[in-house]
DNA sequence: ATAAACTACGTAATTGGTTACGCAAACATA
DNA sequence: TATGTTTGCGTAACCAATTACGTAGTTTAT
């Protein structure tokens, strides 16, 4: 058996390989959550930057800042009620929307939490011989899709 | 609302990026699969090079190879059986194993598919300005993290 | 002012994966 | 040769996300 055949496959192999490194990179952070007894979850942490620098939000704001749909947004930030993370507050000028913000919960732990994710930064920066150029590469890749999606590529090039 | 949050926090954005990315990828692969009727889908890709490169795998080799968990791969090849994709065969010397290939039916179709996988190759290409760039980062990533998990390091450097 | 279209968001059903568990076969060892 | 341990893999329960749908509120057009 190779010694990594996704790597061994060069290009076709990418894509398992950012669903393989970010699912790493998730269940180490969960990991590293129950250890500390945390009781958050890796994939709220953009929503509390999010909020930090936005104050109030909706879910479809959150849905569309994270690039997720809105009932995953609905879900994740039910939980972080149901612990006390967020509160919500009924929108008076538009009835349909709810306004979610940190609650004072939140605001008090958050920068404990901050000193951990700080270290996961500098893990991360670490890991990537701090520098760029993985997230430069990504721009790269994502601003291409946006200009024209893969799927038309696709057959672009079957038309040759 | 910022123009792309994840971009916009560097770092930390990594994770949500991947996974971003690799969505949209799997599910434009999808969508084009469904326009051509082609009743395969996108995870069953590396199988199906695997199991040209090696003739005959069990699950759990498929597994390793691939960085899924054994279940995983019993559903994917399960389903690949029910299309006919994928013929079992009982291992006589280890009774517990069964070596999984090809089917006929998928050495036929094969060359049609190999037509639309390098299509999709060179739109990747494409998209990653012609220059493996990207794959070498990841790659980086990958071997530190083989070297050393997430978890590890971010504890690191909580104690400094 | 009313009808039509659109938007926000909650819920249900489905999906692609995981962990946990169990069992049978194989292997190691006393 | 019996016995404890490991391995392979199937199944069950669960989870985080998706798509599809429903409904109430808002906006637009006539």
């Amino acid at each position: 058996m190779d010694n990594d055949f996704l790597v061994a496959m060069g290009y076709p192999g990418l894509t398992a390989r950012l669903k393989r490194l970010n699912d790493a990179f998730v269940h180490q952070t969960r990991e590293f959550y129950k250890e500390r007894d945390l009781t958050i979850e890796p994939n709220w942490h953009m929503v509390f930057l999010l909020l930090e620098k936005h104050e109030q939000l909706t879910v479809t704001e959150i849905a569309e800042a994270l690039g997720l749909s809105h009932p995953a947004i609905v879900k994740l930030t039910t939980k972080m009620k149901d612990k006390g993370y967020i509160s919500s507050v009924k929108d008076q000028k538009d009835k349909r929307k709810s306004q979610l913000q940190l609650s004072e919960k939140a605001k008090k732990e958050i920068p404990e939490l901050h000193i951990y994710w700080d270290a996961g930064v500098e893990a991360l920066k670490e890991m990537m011989n701090d520098n760029q150029e993985l997230l430069k590469q990504l721009k790269i890749v994502e601003d291409h899709l946006d200009e024209m999606d893969y799927k038309t590529r696709i057959l672009n090039h079957l038309d040759l």
